[in-house]
DNA sequence: ATTATCTATAGATCTATAGATAATGC
DNA sequence: ATTATCTATAGATCTATAGATAATGC
């Protein structure tokens, strides 16, 4: 055995395999994926993970609580704490355009969990509705009456996700061509177009109309 | 060999063949379905399929350009065929929550799409440029000049793609928490609230800018 | 002849289990 | 003792090729 590997702490090692798998899963999907391939990634032998993860569907749940909770923590810390959902939300979008792998893992992941019996699909689920509570009642804080007439906050909250999802899926096939930040920016202007006390002369200041082919 | 079957044109057994294939990889998506499971559908072994379509690659490419083309044709023709294409996406959206493997062979297959090597790249890549393109030429003949104010026509297309795809995934794993169609209008609504009625431009305010600033 | 299918099979993988071996911690 | 890894291997698959056989169309 290698010394400097002897050295490692059997949590460090375990984190290592949790990000190698996570790379590999948003590079070939759950099922297109080997434990071979995480493996490979850490200098182990596929045995050498099932050491650390008793089967491959574990190690994808794994990944998906340890990511989702690190996501969580970014997205409720930091020094934007206490902004508005929205500008977080932007704030989130914007991080994300640095990062195509993990976004990438999400997107590859949340759409193969659909499919019949994907390990995944609980937390999917449970993931989207507890994402659409919460931002929900977020946007009541923020927006409380001000939302544009007609759309209540649970609607608006599904369509934020749907929003930050499907630009994700065009942004990563077209990266030059869509600008997700942008974009998702003008789609938080319309949720605030119904505000009477916004600022209407300033949406045609910047154009953030950054896509095109 | 029985004689129902030897009354088939090839013509018929190819697109059975397609058709088996459109749901299998719609269950499984294409890493994680086999040729075994399309063959089983359409009553034969796995190397009847391979004597229709060379191999799974193919087969899943000439799957994706059929559906393409009945759907455009769908979307293009009809009833509807001069109504406003926001009126046209509408229809389109409330027709795909009655076929929900259709919708879930899209969503599965274009996300597992921005994998590495994935055959459906570029289809992928470039239905969602064309997509872009052809409907921001839509919106600029319907709405010329009454989009809420700094949201181009492109950036218009973009988002109602983007939430056409991410309703999708959503409604997908909880169909009877998300009403598709009414979100889907509820968007539209949004798009056409910069209209004659309402005109942008009164006082000013804090600007929570969150796009740009 | 050509077309539609089948059986046989090569050659890769893949997951997971069993059990050996070496190192670490009491 | 326990932990970290490895080798060996069972048992499933999976795609694709080769070649046989029967039916269909000239």
């Amino acid at each position: 055995m290698d010394g400097q590997q002897a050295r490692r702490r059997a949590g460090h090692r375990r984190e290592e395999i949790l990000q190698a798998a996570l790379r590999v899963f948003a590079e070939r999907g759950y099922r297109g994926a080997s434990l071979a391939a995480v493996a490979e990634r850490v200098g182990l032998t596929q045995q050498g993970v099932l050491h650390y993860f008793p089967s491959k569907e574990r190690l994808l749940v794994e990944v998906l609580r340890l990511r989702d909770q690190l996501d969580r923590v970014r997205f409720a810390g930091g020094e934007l704490g206490d902004a508005p959902p929205s500008r977080r939300l932007a704030e989130l979008v914007s991080y994300n355009a640095t990062r195509p792998g993990i976004v990438q893992s999400f997107t590859v992941l949340a759409a193969e969990s659909v499919t019949e019996q994907h390990p995944a699909r609980p937390f999917f689920t449970q993931r989207y509705a507890s994402l659409r509570r919460e931002l929900a009642a977020s946007l009541d804080g923020e927006l409380a009456g001000r939302l544009p007439p007609g759309l209540s906050s649970p609607a608006a909250a599904a369509l934020l996700i749907a929003v930050m999802d499907g630009l994700q899926t065009q942004w990563l096939l077209a990266p030059e061509e869509v600008d997700m930040p942008a974009l998702f920016g003008s789609f938080l202007a319309l949720l605030r177009a119904g505000d009477p006390g916004r600022t209407a002369g300033q949406a045609a200041e910047k154009p953030p109309s950054t896509n095109s082919s």
